[in-house]
DNA sequence: AAAAATATGTAGACCGATCTATTATGGAGT
DNA sequence: ACTCCATAATAGATCGGTCTACATATTTTT
């Protein structure tokens, strides 16, 4: 692949992600996918010739791995459990409220849509959360029942994601964020 | 209204809520509404003149009333608040899988595909969630953070409910359920 | 090194299917 | 008789997907 051709690969998961997290799998129509990537139509079923669900499960496997790369990030400079998901929770906030209340979870409006109904993609979607739930284990070893308070917290956060965002308020994820404390003792 | 035009009303919202808990606002197409329900697709637009939203937004508050009172029943019949957040696990694990894994949250689905595009259609499932928080926030009186308790319960059983129905798997609500008491010490 | 051949990617018109919504008409209930 | 409601045909827009033509690189051949 060339370089342009991967440019505009590029483009157009970028905007497909972008679409997919305020709108979801139908929120991101493919007019409105090659309207934002400024890319031609036929061009998409070049670089993808799995046509939407390809472009959809390459966008949400990618977005797994923004947001599992700056989940290392945090657990890597956080002293404690407790204050490692202080420190998610607060950063997904940031960036929640800083985009006017669309940037929730990337995943979670996919694999709600799909679950039932698209197999490739509720795969997908199943192996991003398989993903963050290994990394929040790892940060958490040494504590007996590591396993379920790994699943515990992606619960807790995914939770208060989805409050946060429908009641378009802070107030989900820091309420969790000042019981979390009792949990994590 | 006639008794006629009640039921056909009630089926068409029956049909909604099911296709809905399945597959999401855009998973309950006005075709499939009315071939589900079978009722013809002109009397839709009679008993429901707002069109789809107003259909679909009845649905959901119609949804959030029956688990609303499936949650107080559950509350007036546990001992305790743990009791009580595990037997709601339990009974929503019990829907979930016996349905096969179709059925979650039926206003989950809806609130993040509309948060950012829908208004109306937010502030539905941002009211149907305040009425379950004000629901469990009643079940723990007497507490400290009685208030954060009951946001962070909800936000946990929603999670978990996201979890488990995209890994179509129980495991998510076992493991909230195996470390609640921790929490509602 | 120049020319020819091939691969890579762009570009948009176009297709059938499906979407929500509207309309006109006819029958059922009271 | 008059309201309530059922019924289906249809409109107009949008959906994902396909197609052909064209342009631009890249390699092969001479």
């Amino acid at each position: 692949m060339g370089v342009k051709g991967a440019e505009t690969r590029d483009r157009m998961l970028d905007a497909t992600q972008e679409l997919i997290e305020t709108g979801g799998y139908f929120g991101a129509g493919l007019n409105q996918v090659i309207a934002a990537s400024g890319t031609p139509r036929g061009s998409l079923y070049f670089h993808f010739p799995g046509g939407k669900d390809q472009l959809v499960g390459e966008s949400v496997r990618r977005a797994g791995r923004t947001i599992g790369d700056a989940l290392e990030g945090l657990a890597d400079s956080s002293a404690s459990a407790a204050e490692f998901v202080d420190a998610v929770l607060r950063s997904l906030g940031d960036r929640l409220e800083e985009s006017g209340w669309r940037k929730g979870c990337p995943v979670a409006t996919v694999a709600l849509e799909t679950a039932s109904t698209n197999d490739p993609l509720q795969e997908a979607c199943s192996e991003v959360y398989a993903s963050w739930e290994a990394t929040l284990r790892a940060r958490l070893t040494g504590r007996p029942d590591a396993d379920d308070l790994a699943v515990l917290i992606l619960a807790l956060v995914e939770g208060a994601l989805l409050l946060a965002r429908t009641h378009r308020s802070r107030e989900p994820l820091d309420g969790v964020a000042r019981q979390i404390g009792v949990l994590l003792r």
